[in-house]
DNA sequence: GACGTTTTTGGGAACGTTTGCACACTTTTT
DNA sequence: AAAAAGTGTGCAAACGTTCCCAAAAACGTC
């Protein structure tokens, strides 16, 4: 069983025209008299016609939906990056297709394909904590796809790309914590792979270096699968503990909240005796405890600012050569001591 | 630009074939000799021939692509629900295509008709806390469009629902705040439509009948928007305060992490010193202060569940006329005292 | 009133598939 | 040996659009 609806065909066939009139009077286009138009367009209206948009887009090679690639959804960061895509994306036309690679570099390259082959007009991704051989993306993007990469980008890959300020973001965080007196100041991250992970361990190292504060790479935990284990994180905060951190400065969304957990659970009584400052985009941070300073990023904006690059490059008429990476500001948002830890 | 890929033809002119005998091989379809098959087979793998789905689709009628309907991605029990409908969805070849509607009634209605003017195969939704009218469901139901209804379902609508066990969920999680010592026992829920409003309502009425706790209508605080307006979420809590519970049963995963917010916000005084309960299916809750009793619902199971019988839908060979509503278990997962509230 | 110009309309191919039908060839049956 | 049945292949139409090309109609000009 299928539900029908009226074609451009049945139209025509109703008012005595042509299936081509009809088609220019209802998309507007060339020259047709106001009247014909005017006539197609009620009738139209009247039985609620819809233009098949799987004919329109074989006929114009084109979906009109385009593919986005995040780590899960079930993380504030991403799935606040999703709502900006979508404001902008159904604004101008485009559906979009979400697709989960749980930080798994075979799901990532899995799902990219399955949406290639879907045909999808362009891509916009977030790469997977395990990703390092991008290949398949640029042999995609050679054949003429277009992609947008935001928060997690490769180095060298000629495109638009959108990030966060890493590195002041980072600055800041680790910068708050030795303000607020702490010297042992642990960095917990994620994969060595990733964008973000060296952006932010500069920023981390450079906040150190203001202070004198001597670098100390056993301080330094990389997660691989970027927290989504959770063996992984109680493993990281075990090998952590034995430095007595007074304070760690967490990189990513998923790590941070794993990490309280991990300590919370394993060692319960120091989780609130550790400063943490880390990023998240988490709108429940003020009901955690322990209570943490968190770096949140301009998620909405970054995914509305990746939206438009993507589409000003699926529709651009000719090929484009100029790229940019647009740079976006974080916020600090500073515990509150007099809730979070009032019990302390 | 556009990227390009082998097509049929190509590879029927390739191969000296017709175009309906490369269909056949590659689909496997009717009589076809083994010998072709394996040359044409052989060669659309070295041409890395991918089927157009959209030329499919349009011979077929269909899209292989099923809509869902969610309040808000960023809500653990929804996005839990959406991985367990991927999980399915991907293995049986189709896609899907998420829509919000943020618990408002008129997204939800625009959201439902692009995606029915995107042929959509089918459609699995949770109603919005807004939706009263569901006429326009109605409709592009008997015009034939497969329609699942999960978590949040209408009364009367004859097809497949899956919901948690509302009743048994609400009355374990009541129960326990009175066994718990607790007497005066508010319940904050969503706004009067849903249908999970009405049977957790019931739920906790009967754990309170039976221990002979008379049911004061005036501790029962409706959200017209499910707790999206943190306006709404502390309007309540303040009227609620005045009769000053020793515990709180909470009926949905927004509104439980939003009472803890604004309990927190505008009373941080008495916060800890109320029981709190509530259905919530987030992974954090054990970071929570306070910290609470939750009631997890199976939410993967149930994108699972909704899946297969929507599948089944779509692919029926004739009308079905039996419909069933399934009832999935939920879980009570008690407060830690030992952890969460230890600095009461 | 014949001609050119502009405006409006229709015919029909194309996008990449799937599939009913017909045909040719091979094998089996009588 | 002829008829029947079976097997593999190709032709061509169809799905619902868009758009090039040409035809027709309307208009203006001398």
């Amino acid at each position: 069983m299928r539900f029908e609806t009226s074609t451009i065909k049945d139209i025509a066939k109703a008012l005595g025209l042509s299936t081509s009139t009809v088609s220019r009077a209802l998309r507007d286009r060339y020259e047709i008299s106001e009247e014909t138009k005017k006539l197609v367009l009620a009738y139209a209206e009247k039985v609620n016609y819809r233009a098949n948009p799987i004919a329109r887009s074989l006929k114009e090679r084109r979906s009109y939906s385009i593919g986005i690639i995040v780590s899960e959804i079930a993380n504030n960061f991403f799935s606040q990056v999703i709502n900006g895509i979508e404001s902008i994306a159904y604004d101008r036309g485009y559906h979009v297709i979400i697709s989960q690679t749980h930080e798994s570099y075979k799901q990532e390259k899995l799902n990219v394909e399955h949406l290639a082959s879907r045909s999808i007009d362009g891509l916009l991704i977030a790469l997977s904590s395990e990703t390092q051989d991008i290949t398949y993306l640029r042999n995609l993007y050679s054949k003429g796809l277009p992609i947008v990469f935001f928060d997690r980008v490769p180095e060298d890959f000629d495109t638009h790309k959108v990030i966060a300020n890493n590195f002041k973001g980072s600055f800041d965080a680790t910068e708050h914590l030795i303000l607020s007196g702490k010297r042992t100041i642990a960095h917990l991250t994620n994969s060595e792979n990733l964008s973000i992970t060296k952006e932010r361990l500069k920023g981390y190292q450079a906040a150190l270096a203001k202070y004198h504060i001597e670098f100390k790479p056993e301080l330094v935990k990389y997660c691989q699968h970027g927290g989504m284990h959770s063996a992984e994180l109680e493993q990281a905060v075990k090998e952590l503990l034995p430095y007595k951190p007074d304070g760690i400065f967490i990189s990513s969304d998923r790590l941070t909240t794993g990490c309280l957990m991990a300590l919370k659970k394993t060692n319960p009584e120091v989780a609130h005796k550790i400063a943490i400052a880390g990023f998240t985009n988490s709108n429940l941070v003020e009901l955690f405890s322990p209570s943490l300073t968190s770096v949140k990023q301009p998620a909405f904006e970054m995914g509305q600012v990746a939206t438009e690059l993507l589409i000003s490059m699926i529709e651009a008429k000719r090929e484009i050569t100029e790229f940019e990476t647009k740079i976006l500001d974080t916020e600090l948002v500073r515990m509150q001591k007099n809730i979070g830890n009032r019990f302390l």
